[in-house]
DNA sequence: CTTGTGAATGTCACATATGACATATAGACT
DNA sequence: AGTCTATATGTCATATGTGACATTCACAAG
């Protein structure tokens, strides 16, 4: 559905996100949505398990050597944020290679 | 500086040392440890399906608008290259999220 | 031996991601 | 009201990643 299509688009770009080359004014390519689902995907687990371990995120920051502002924006999906940084968090929390393979693949840590 | 151990670490796997216990040596984490296998997974992955696909790395770096040189880097676990650009490659040779995710957690894809 | 094709490696200018810092917002509790 | 605490947002200097390019290597096939 195209709307659909343009209420993502337009939510996307809202958050920050470039995703539009005037060839592809009508919708995303198949990979670049992936991308960024896998990247929704790893700042939601993130959130939930920094919460299920209760800790703030400046004590997550101080695990991965990183600061609270950086970790607020691993958390709320901000594009400056990089795989590698979101994964480390996990990893950080005790998530396994596993887990964070299934949070990839779209399914639930 | 932790992180020139990783690097250090990314290099001498990168060129094929198999050492006894080089994590200890190097001072790595579990979890630098964790990053690097998934780096690596990543990278034999993307050689694996992209010779499955019959393509060069000359082709594929253009179907991911990069360099033949890049490629070979992404393939050979050069530590420069991010985990975004190996997901880019895999995701352009018709890898899904359940794909990268199952290579992520260490199961062949 | 030469030529061609695919892949590896080094370099570099430019782009992107980073931590640090300041500041703002939201809620809870006195 | 004010004051904690946790989180969000913006900026900026610097660290890291990038494509492009040149070169080199491996290994075929003429």
């Amino acid at each position: 559905m195209p709307s659909m299509n343009a209420r993502k688009r337009k939510r996307l770009e809202a958050a920050g996100w470039v995703v539009g080359t005037p060839q592809e004014f009508l919708g995303l390519s198949n990979e670049e949505t992936a991308l960024i689902d896998m990247h929704i995907a790893l700042s939601l687990a993130l959130r939930a398990l920094r919460k299920r371990r209760k800790l703030t995120q400046a004590a997550l920051a101080k695990r991965i050597g990183s600061s609270q502002s950086r970790v607020a924006k691993m958390e709320v999906g901000d594009p400056s944020v990089s795989f590698e940084l979101l994964i480390r968090g996990l990893l950080a929390l005790g998530a396994t290679a596993g887990d964070v393979g299934r949070v990839i693949a779209r399914r639930a840590a």
